[in-house]
DNA sequence: GCCTGAAGGCTAATATCAATAGCCTGAAGC
DNA sequence: GCTTCAGGCTATTGATATTAGCCTTCAGGC
């Protein structure tokens, strides 16, 4: 009998392929297990059971997002920006909703790579709150603003809790638009205000 | 041997106790079974399982929910029933974590009961929206928005995902002030928009 | 006060999943 | 070729949900 040769990596990978397919609560280590060809417990080589695939994901989740993010806003300033990065932001979840789910997960305290990971999301949105001159306090409310929105926006999305058949994009763009125009608001520098 | 004397509502409300107590995830019916003193298959007689237990939870969740909103919002009008209307909300969902939860499940279809528990609370947004002259689609817009914003905070802020240490209860003030700003400025009604 | 029947408990059994212990062997390095 | 150990495996335990089917309490009719 040859090895079925898997790695963590490869493991991970399958993780994510099904929770993306059936949804992050149907990832169990059984059904894993059955699509890589191996046993159950042949799993606990490679990864530390559930909770150990669940965060895997999630730290790999935060730091792709937080790239698609970064990549979204490159060349962009203010509203576009925040337009750009929104767009992106639920764009991929809805393309990845199972590994979108494990992201939210706050991070163990103490464990490094998983603080790191949240991090880098948020910084990108830090760097952008930075072209509407917040800072410090401004800026943290103006990204728990924004990451509310955007969060609750796809979570509601996703689980299909926008019954009614009205124009869900025409929606999204005018709440993003909305709290764009809000976060100028809050800022006292004249170039970006006189810019509303 | 007496009987345990449980009803179905008894059952339901000791359900919502564990849940806001220790999390909707760690609703178990072994763990309900025991807080009532009988054997895990008794519950069977009152409630459809899981699904049924955490069902009831949710319509049960949202109806209350909506009476809340409700009664935040009588006598207010426009951004002063929104901050009310948020403030209860996020008050609720503090208070009740477990039913908040289970109340996010949207309906299946065909669920008449859950179906009228859901549009209880999105009426109650849709009368707000009225105050603003927004109707059909823009008020569509505007509690969607709403609602994403209002859920994702709060989901946020449960979970922990609000690191930094700086007032959050500013940072939803700030957050609820601005989405009001933006419908007002949806609105095309002059008696609104000269409110801003 | 009995009889009856159903409601509301119970035990027992099955299935799924996670997790641990410990065996066995393929394959890589010497 | 030998050794070693990483990476598979089987077997087992424990938590949970669920179903089947039994048995007794208790209420209402006679």
């Amino acid at each position: 009998m040859p090895r079925a040769g898997l790695t963590e990596i490869r493991v991970v990978e399958e993780g994510e392929r099904i929770a993306d397919e059936v949804g992050l609560s149907s990832l169990t280590l059984a059904a894993l297990a059955q699509r890589l060809g191996v046993r159950q417990p042949s799993l606990y080589k490679h990864v530390a059971g559930t909770d150990g695939l669940r965060r895997s994901i999630a730290i790999r989740a935060k730091i792709e997002l937080a790239a698609v993010l970064r990549r979204a806003t490159v060349g962009r300033a203010r509203r576009d920006a925040i337009g750009s990065m929104a767009r992106a932001y639920r764009a991929w979840a809805k393309q990845h909703p199972g590994r979108y789910a494990a992201a939210q997960r706050a991070p163990v305290p103490g464990d490094a790579d998983d603080e790191f990971a949240s991090a880098e999301a948020v910084q990108v949105a830090f760097d952008v709150m930075a072209g509407y001159n917040l800072r410090d306090d401004d800026a943290v409310d103006a990204i728990r603003g924004l990451r509310a929105a955007l969060h609750g926006f796809v979570t509601l999305e996703s689980d299909g809790g926008f019954g009614l058949p009205v124009d869900i994009d025409r929606s999204f763009e005018r709440l993003v638009a909305g709290l764009a125009t809000a976060f100028e608001a809050w800022s006292d520098d004249p170039a970006v205000s006189a810019q509303i």
